[in-house]
DNA sequence: AGCACGCCGACT
DNA sequence: GTCGGCGTGCTC
């Protein structure tokens, strides 16, 4: 770095050391500064003692706090070999630490797991020797195994055995024989190229896109665009041609995905198109995976990444491109610990590499929509492909005209539908997003209800398993027999109903057809994924009763009617996407039927036909809910138009909890253009067995939310086991 | 985050 | 009388 022959403060003149500043994972407000050798590049991963210990940290950027006594620094340990941090990753550290005002060390510990500090274990690997020996025997078998080696980079022996076809052994006897020469290297196994094979034909249109994308691309510049396309009009198609692009540069492409269970089909697709398969990060890859991938990535040799929202964090070489997949997606946002959006990041990383972000959706979030109006964003239009999908017709079945029959869920035009779509030997998808049988359990005879002894929610009965589940905090029991408040036997109702039921009542309905539950529960695992697909495909499932697993990214060509159970769930409550959320949400449940040459029909189950996300739904009308969205959201200066930060303070004791969080709403700032909401006891008032108070700021766009946080927080001292959390632009209300 | 220091219950 | 429970506080 050129500053250091500047930075004459930090010079200890006889031995050649300097003060730098190292940040560990501690949640620390700033890194701390060690002595370290003169020649010690930033990012370098080192040992340093902290507190008493040896903890691992990384060389930071900038000079050392010249206020402290260079005398009392401490030296910092050993280099670990780990490939060093990115200079724009570590930039993006500390502006995602100061966004989300959190301590820079918190975001650190998502760039740097602990499992790629270990060192890769030696590997032996084979190639041909220069010279046949002697007296060498050739069979069959080793004459292959040498043609396959001929050209290839060396390989340990059981990648050798694999492509041949052969046990390991033969391999090892090879080389005893002489035939094959072996060496030692350390090191993960490397990361298979990546080459452009054939292109795809594209329409028209898709042609257009992968143009203008592609422009951005070679431009080697910061650029945002939203890819506007229904499901069907070949996104995919269009951001792997962008790829293909950022890979001809010579620069490295992630793409994000809310939810890895869905890059299946994506993976098989990228296979095809360029003959390797690409990195893929989640929370759960083994440590040697994420090992692996995490040094590929750092020194250049993993090309593309496909990742879940942590994957924003790695420590690129070259960033060329990041797609974000359905960028309208909440789980983008991380709702524990560090609570990022990584849809957002993924624009701030774009702008500190020079890199282009594409946000691909069919019904993009308003963020998104109110950037494209700003001219912020770019945005270029996908239209549906011609006779290659059509949209569904939707219809919105009244409930209160025409209501169940008592003890069922689906309504008779729903049920008409359903018995149509049988009797066509079309398959139907009754959507409800409720996991179990029923949401509530209660007692008739006193009228209380089974809740969770940790958290303010009700249990959720789950009949696959036998158990009352608490969906907050996972815990479980028996039902009981007896209603625990007043002892009454067999008065224990169901109330509501959950996927299960749905299902039960199908199979009542329906007793010849052959119904199957996809929820998380029922689909857990890739391998009962891939299975449930398999079978909807093959038509050995008629009614398919599912959670929000089954409204994204899957094509079933002989499904042709999407019920919607309870289009209303998810319209209630105090959240501001709730109306955003569920036209997506059924926006894309029901653009799950009729993609082929099959026309599909959606019927949505509501209370209230005249709510302007039913009216959107049913006209198709998508401009319309947004302009109507937004000018709401323009009118409560609520997001994208105006700022919100939540606090929650949380701890195990009612009321020394609800104390601090009234002593924290006193010392709210009095600013204009600021407002404090609260305090008010969180929706969900305790969970996990912690009682939580909630305070909302809202302010203008205009507001610098975070410095306002961070002088409201130094005057506040916390103590006594109750928790204060930070929630920059939060999504959960509860 | 870790880890030490610090004051109150059941044990060799 | 100690061993250790985890509450509070600091780490260059």
């Amino acid at each position: 770095m050129a500053d250091r022959e500047a930075s004459t403060v930090n010079y200890l003149s006889d031995d050649g050391l300097v003060v730098r500043q190292v940040m560990t994972s501690a949640p620390l407000k700033t890194p701390l500064s060690y002595l370290a050798p003169q020649d010690l590049l930033p990012g370098t991963i080192v040992e340093v003692p902290l507190g008493g210990r040896m903890a691992v940290g990384v060389v930071w950027d900038g000079d050392g706090d010249s206020n402290l006594n260079p005398l009392k620094l401490k030296p910092l340990g050993r280099c670990i070999d780990v490939p060093a941090l990115p200079e724009g990753l570590r930039r993006l550290i500390d502006w995602t630490a100061s966004y989300l005002v959190t301590p820079p060390g918190n975001v650190l510990r998502l760039s740097l797991p602990r499992t790629v500090l270990s060192s890769p274990p030696k590997r032996t690997i084979y190639r041909p020797a220069l010279s046949v020996p002697e007296g060498a025997r050739l069979t069959p078998q080793r004459k292959n195994i040498l043609l396959a080696l001929a050209n290839a980079a060396p390989l340990p022996a059981s990648d050798v055995a694999r492509l041949v076809g052969v046990g390991p052994n033969v391999v090892k006897g090879m080389a005893k024989a002489g035939l094959l020469d072996s060496y030692e290297v350390a090191g993960d196994d490397p990361i298979e190229a990546m080459k452009a094979l054939k292109a795809p034909v594209l329409s028209l249109d898709q042609s257009a896109a992968v143009e203008a994308l592609n422009a951005r691309v070679r431009a080697s510049a910061f650029s945002v665009d939203l890819l506007d396309g229904v499901t069907g009009s070949g996104k995919t198609v269009v951001y792997m041609e962008a790829i293909a692009a950022t890979l001809a540069l010579g620069r490295q492409a992630l793409c994000l995905v809310p939810e890895i269970s869905l890059t299946d089909q994506w993976l098989k697709r990228f296979s095809e198109r360029f003959g390797a398969a690409p990195i893929v990060w989640h929370s759960e890859l083994s440590g040697v995976a994420r090992r692996r991938a995490w040094r590929a990535i750092a020194d250049g040799t993993a090309s593309v990444v496909v990742g879940a929202r942590s994957a924003i964090f790695l420590p690129f070489k070259n960033l060329g491109l990041v797609v974000v997949d359905e960028e309208h997606e909440a789980a983008y946002k991380q709702d524990d610990g560090v609570r990022y959006q990584a849809r957002d990041i993924a624009v701030v990383r774009g702008r500190i590499e020079g890199a282009s972000i594409v946000l691909a959706s069919a019904t993009p979030s308003l963020e998104t929509i109110a950037n494209v109006d700003r001219k912020r964003y770019g945005r270029i239009v996908l239209p549906l492909r011609h006779g290659t999908a059509v949209k569904p017709e939707i219809d919105l079945v009244d409930l209160r005209k025409t209501p169940p029959d008592h003890g069922f869920w689906l309504a008779p035009p729903l049920v008409d539908a359903v018995e149509k779509t049988l009797a066509a030997g079309e398959q139907a998808l009754l959507f409800l997003n409720r996991r179990g049988y029923a949401p509530l359990t209660l007692c008739r005879s006193c009228g209380s209800r089974l809740e969770c002894p940790s958290c303010s929610a009700w249990l959720v009965e789950h009949r696959l398993n036998g158990r009352l589940v608490c969906h907050h905090c996972g815990f479980s029991k028996r039902p009981p027999d007896a209603c625990e408040e007043c002892g009454v036997e067999g008065q224990l109702a169901a109330s509501g109903p959950g996927v299960e039921r749905v299902a039960e009542e199908a199979r009542i309905r329906w007793p010849k057809a052959r119904v199957e539950i996809a929820s998380s529960d029922t689909l857990a695992g890739p391998e009962a994924s891939k299975d449930f697909t398999r079978a909807m495909v093959a038509g050995e499932i008629d009614i398919a009763v599912g959670t929000q697993v089954l409204a994204k990214g899957h094509h079933f060509p002989d499904l042709t009617l999407v019920g919607v159970v309870d289009g209303d769930l998810g319209l209630g409550g105090g959240d501001l996407r709730a109306g955003e959320r569920t036209f997506q949400l059924l926006t894309q449940a029901a653009g799950r039927a009729g993609r082929a040459q099959r026309p599909g029909k959606a019927l949505i189950q509501t209370h209230q036909p005249e709510h302007p996300v039913m009216l959107a739904l049913l006209s198709g009308d998508r401009e319309a809910f947004i302009e109507a969205e937004t000018s709401a959201r323009k009118i409560t200066n609520l997001p994208p138009y105006g700022r919100l930060a939540a606090l929650i303070i949380s701890g195990r004791d009612a009321s020394a909890t609800e104390r601090v969080a009234r002593s924290i709403a006193r010392s709210a700032p009095t600013y204009d253009d600021v407002r404090v909401l609260g305090p008010a006891p969180a929706p969900i008032a305790q969970l996990r067995g912690r009682w939580r108070w909630r305070l909302l700021l809202m302010a203008s766009r205009h507001v610098d939310v975070q410095a306002v946080v961070r002088d409201w927080m130094s005057e506040i001292n916390l103590k006594s086991g109750v928790q204060l959390t930070i929630d920059v632009d939060p999504y959960n209300f509860m």
